[in-house]
DNA sequence: TTGCGTGCAAAGGTTTTGCATGGCA
DNA sequence: TGCCATGCAAAACCTTTGCACGCAA
């Protein structure tokens, strides 16, 4: 989990200042590649992926995996983000597509249960539920009428 | 969720005899294809897709995202699947790669309270949850000493 | 100077799509 | 016969990799 870059290179640096300014956004590495596509200031696209993947690997990011065929997400976990307290978690809406992020203290006791009941540790960041959002849920259940 | 199919085809037919007798099994799109090839009984790729997909609207079977870059996994959750009781659930270790079934009651729990709390109707076989498996936090720990 | 980081292009794997053919009802 | 399902091939999509060049230290 220590940081293995030895050399500071532009491209890091204008990559991290991205998505650090970017808090709760589920950024792609797609994303990234147009976003300075179109400021002129392009970075190749191996590199994207490869400084994102190191920043996982350090720690910086987290990756999130929403769907098969959706790209990974990544986010930004340093100091200023709320995902550092360790209770938010996301939640994927299979009719609508919405991402949402929630913050909930419930999550640790989720975290526990797995691990005394399962011998599993979650990782809350990585872990998407799946299901049906408020909005949709009403809709379905107003079409059953 | 209701049957759109009209014909009875025996693609379908053996596609579905195939999967109900691999229950508690998470089965891939190439799986199929190449179980059939290697019997001869060859079922054409997007075939396999178009029904897999269409088994997945209808509430047959169960579709899941392992990991990005993995492909989709499918599983049978008709009568006879344990599945069915909706006390199963996906664990998936982001070091070994190991993936997990577990029966839990406490799912449900978890389940009432994203629908109380945050209005979220989670879809627990859609869910799968990522961190370490029990043998590699304990590798872990030895080799945090 | 050393060797890591970058960028391009190509390859890789999974899934989707277009279109002509085949088969169910 | 009418229409859906199939199968092949090609495309689409995201990601990884090979290799030569450039740049940080």
């Amino acid at each position: 989990m220590e940081p293995r870059s030895t050399y500071k290179t532009k491209q890091k640096e204008i990559l991290l200042d991205y998505l650090i300014n970017r808090p709760g956004e589920h950024i792609t590495a797609g994303d990234v590649c147009e976003h300075f596509r179109s400021k002129g200031s392009s970075i190749g696209q191996s590199t994207v992926y490869r400084q994102l993947e190191r920043l996982v690997d350090e720690g910086v990011l987290s990756k999130y995996t929403i769907d098969v065929n959706s790209p990974a997400c990544f986010e930004y976990m340093g100091k200023d983000s709320h995902v550092e307290k360790g209770i938010c978690f996301h939640c994927k809406c299979e009719k609508c597509g919405k991402l949402i992020h929630l913050h909930c203290d419930e999550m640790e006791a989720i975290k526990n249960h797995m691990l005394e009941h399962h011998g599993f540790t979650m990782d809350p960041m990585r872990t998407v539920f799946y299901g049906l959002c408020e909005d949709c849920s009403k809709e379905q259940e107003d079409s059953d009428k």
